[in-house]
DNA sequence: TTTTTAATACGAAAATAATCGTATTTATTT
DNA sequence: AAATAAATACGATTATTTTCGTATTAAAAA
């Protein structure tokens, strides 16, 4: 499985949350935040295609496009590469450094309580 | 603080791990991994060198390198990007990813523990 | 001292990624 | 029907990153 690119992953991210979506609307959200130009969303989102990484619908004039790569797919293979260099291959340092970032809920940290009770009982 | 390069950031976590290194130590670790020149290591090393993310000792002929940017700050420039793109942001989702990726040990794992139980009071 | 080895410097090529301009096509409005 | 607007296609340019070849210099070995 291929490592998005930087502009790839925005898109992709995108994806994820909307479902689906046409050039235009990703284009929209992108140019909220930053300055680019329309035919650089599509051209991307085109290279996407031909990738693979993203399907289109193309029933109508505008193109829909749902992702085909699954966020828990990629999100694992970018830790596990994170972890790797950045973090020397320790899980918990970067579990930590993650954490002291932006501070989780209550209902949050109960989740990864119950998570690490899982672990540990899967462990013996 | 610029976002080192997937290159930069293969040596730059050796660096941090052998705390100063030669050219030749730091391409001995890497020709281990993976297919690269000599001169490959080299450019990259004076590119960071340049670009002041490391600094060297001249004196001899054999220039010895140090990091100069901290791993803590790389660590978390690099998690707060690949939290907002590839996580949606959410911190907890980035975490138990993150630990079903390589089970940490016992020890760790009440590391992680304590370190939630302290966030918790943090925010009471 | 001469030769060989090992290091840096540096420029340029190759590979990859991102941006954009223009042509064309399709739909909508007047 | 004609004009306008909005979409895709696609090539080309630009920017960035990586790789490598060659020259030069310094040390070590013969």
């Amino acid at each position: 499985m291929n490592k998005p690119t930087e502009a790839e992953l925005e898109i992709l991210s995108l994806l994820w949350e909307m479902k689906e979506a046409s050039v235009r609307q990703i284009h929209e959200r992108l140019a909220a935040v930053k300055d680019t130009g329309y035919t650089t969303t599509l051209k991307i989102m085109q290279i996407m295609h031909a990738k693979g990484m993203v399907e289109r619908d193309e029933a109508s004039r505008t193109h829909i496009y749902r992702p085909v790569i699954k966020q828990g797919d990629t999100q694992k293979s970018l830790l596990k590469n994170l972890m790797s260099t950045a973090f020397g291959g320790s899980a918990s340092s970067l579990v930590m450094q993650a954490l002291g970032q932006e501070k989780p809920s209550k209902a949050e940290i109960d989740e990864i309580r119950a998570f690490l009770d899982n672990l540990e009982n899967e462990n013996s």
